[in-house]
DNA sequence: CATATGTCAGGTGGACTGACATAA
DNA sequence: CTTATGTCAGTCTACCTGACATAT
């Protein structure tokens, strides 16, 4: 009984990579729409929640810790500044880097990007109890761990 | 006791959109490396899959059951026909119609994309168990299941 | 007429690469 | 001389929009 009826091939469609990635495309198009509804993408957000978090850095600084791309980094505070929600001021001490800032009107775009955002969350895990939701979560942690411990 | 200790936010890098995401990121990473060892890119696969699963078809029919975008098809199937995977023949019913049907070459490709499928699955998997995989693997075919039902 | 098919041109968001000037 | 920073131009995959000619 080794050999039972023969394990037919999976089916790309049930493989863990594509229920992965087509989640997280269902995911994406969520917090998309809901950050474009306040005229906002994706790193404008995790700027803003970046520099709340650990306050103001240089572009470089800011970019390690949000994962933005430096060559991104220059657009998406250029997007911000000229909205007011973000200001670059000149580092006196090294005059290679520009100081960015939240502004109070930043503060406020955030607030309402969380706002979204939890919504968004309650939409994407719809139907999951509680319990289930945890359970995904911990499990998407511990792969997303060990993929960025192990590059 | 209604308003405990006060819950601090949960921070944008535990969010379950978060971490499916950035999962969804490392697979899809995963995934292309080893298409791309084999000269292959996702569309390339899904294509010669659906072919393989049901048959010779027009674009459009093959555009539908594969999820690929019927401008996309058309740069898809010069690919691999350019390449000899693939055959493109008129259909005798409809002149509007391609039939497009799967070749010798295009199954051993198919083959080989296979093979390095498989080996994804675990590298991507590697941290869990079998019983967590399994448990991954229902709750975001759940997810998937409601968000396409549900557009 | 309306619909279906194939084609082409183009745009998006996010991640990335390479080059470069400037400053440390 | 080497490194770090900011900027710019451009690539890539997957997804999507719109236009259009042709055929049903």
């Amino acid at each position: 009984m080794e050999n039972p009826p023969e394990d037919p091939p999976p089916g790309w469609q049930s493989l863990p990579s594509w229920l992965l990635t087509q989640t997280a495309q269902h995911a994406h198009r969520l917090v998309a729409d809901g950050f474009s509804a306040v005229g906002a993408r994706g790193y404008h957000y995790r700027l803003l929640a970046t520099l709340e978090e650990s306050g103001p850095a240089s572009q470089a600084t800011l970019g390690r810790r949000s994962g933005i791309h430096l060559s991104d980094m220059v657009a998406t505070v250029n997007d911000l500044a000229e909205r007011g929600l973000v200001e670059r001021a000149p580092d006196p001490a090294d005059r290679r880097r520009n100081v960015i800032s939240l502004t109070a009107a930043g503060r406020r775009q955030l607030r309402r990007l969380e706002k979204r955002l939890a919504e968004t969350q309650e939409e994407l895990l719809a139907p999951l109890s509680p319990r289930e939701r945890q359970r995904l979560t911990e499990l998407l942690s511990r792969l997303l761990d060990h993929h960025n411990r192990h590059p």
